[in-house]
Formats: structure tokens, C-alpha cells, sequence
DNA sequence: ATATATGCAAACGCTTTGCATAGAG
DNA sequence: CTCTATGCAAAGCGTTTGCATATAT
């Protein structure tokens, strides 16, 4: 297969299920779905997928995690279950960073943890 | 040698005069210095500073960084040359992400990018 | 026929560990 | 003598890439 890549549009399907996947995640849930591939494969078609502006990359703990490209929020991690949920707005002061370093601040990454609302109880 | 440990003292010292090192900077800087040791003895030695409480980990990149324990600060990035500096004071909501995730939130990881003050001219 | 995608396997970069040795107490 | 630290070398782990093959256009 080439252009409308087998694998790549699986993947593809995957971002929308989810809100993050490492690649060995995505490698599992293929499979588990009928469309065994290689990791590299998956690797390949998450890059391309950043590549093409329609996943986004981000390091969490020892393995990079995507998620589909949308607004800019930042995340968080339960300590327990390990599910990761988005941060809807704005929750960091680049211009209080800029003011207190003299750093012109470009962006920021931020990843926050904690427990989620059903391993809190 | 054995208590009064070399390695880890020589590490320790190199902890008061930048805020950030990797395993490889220490290495090389205590090469300069005359006090050659392996990496995995700087790597040791900065671990257990960590255990000990003297020292903290933190992960930038694709490398693991290391400095002095002290109040807690966030880190500043520049994107040209490279240089690391603290960010005095929060600039961060966790009551605002516990308050639109659920979440209860216990801690965060923050990191921004920019350019330092020297690089922006 | 040409360009892309895939699988397989190996290379890489950084971290971590096993093991034998050396040195401090 | 005993216990820790060190050096050396190798193992791990996740990421990335080279290469030959397969497939869509």
C-alpha cells in the first residue's frame, strides 16, 4: 500500500479514541484491532503525523506520547492509573518568567500529576 | 577510597557553581578540573546526592539534568545557547487544573523556552 | 515505472547495572 | 576484615534508521 497508508490512517483513527498514546499503545491497540503493524510502522506514521501538523508530540516520563493537534493545553498524569487528561486554558505566566529571568520566553511544557477523580476516592 | 568519597564530593562541588548539569558536563568539567572519574561513577555519584536529598533530577530533552536542593523553582531554557535558569517563585495554577480536571492535583513539571538575555540581542 | 509504505533488523543515545578491584575505617 | 566507591564493560530501553520488498497510482 502507498498513498492512502494502511497503517497511518489506523493510526490516525487511534488520536481520536484517546487523548495520548505512546507508541508501544498504539502498536497494542492496532493489533487488538485486527491491523497488526510494525512499531516502527506505528512510529513512523505518528511521525508523519506531527510532520503533517495533525498529531502533536510530548514527552511524558521515559517514552514520547501523541495526541491529536488541537488548542494548546497542558496535561495531567494520575499518579495511580497513569491516565492522562487535558488541561483546558491557560494556567502558566510566560510574562511573569520573562520578568523574573529577563528570558524572552517563547513556550513553556508543563505536565502536572495527581490523582483522577475516580482513584481519588 | 570510601567515605569521604571522591567522586561524590567533587560532584557536589560542581552543584555550587552552575544550576544545571548533565552527567556528561559533570564528567567533562571534573576532567578540567583534574579529578577524572567514569561516567557511571559521576552518574552513581549524582544519584545518590539525590537520595541523600542533596541534589534533584530533573529531565530536559533527551537528557537527565541535575542540581543543587533547594526551595522549588521552575526552569528556563534558552534556545540558542543553551543556558538554564531558574524561575524564582510560582507561576503556575494547580488549583485552577484541579479545579477544571478533577484531578487532585499533587505536583507539576515545568519547563519554558526562550532566549536568555544575552542571545536576545 | 515511480514514489511511498512496511517489516525486519540493526544502530543509536542515554541510563543503569554486574562484577572485580581498590581503598577507607 | 568489612564495607563502600570506582572503573570497566555490558545490558537495557526507547527511539530512530537502513535496506529490501511490496503496493498503490
Amino acid at each position: 500500500m502507498a498513498r492512502p497508508s494502511h497503517v497511518r490512517s489506523a493510526v490516525a483513527g487511534l488520536l481520536g479514541e484517546r487523548h495520548a498514546w505512546t507508541v508501544d499503545e498504539a502498536h497494542a491497540a492496532l493489533r487488538d484491532r485486527g491491523v497488526p503493524a510494525d512499531r516502527a510502522s506505528v512510529h513512523r506514521a505518528l511521525t508523519r503525523l506531527v510532520a503533517d501538523g495533525e498529531a502533536r508530540r510530548f514527552e511524558l516520563g521515559p517514552r514520547a506520547h501523541f495526541e491529536r493537534a488541537s488548542s494548546h493545553h497542558e496535561h495531567v498524569v494520575c499518579e495511580d492509573c497513569g491516565e492522562i487528561a487535558a488541561v483546558p486554558g491557560c494556567v502558566v505566566d510566560d510574562a511573569a518568567v520573562a520578568r523574573r529571568t529577563g528570558f524572552a520566553v517563547t513556550g513553556h511544557s508543563v505536565t502536572f500529576s495527581g490523582r483522577c477523580a475516580a482513584c481519588s476516592r
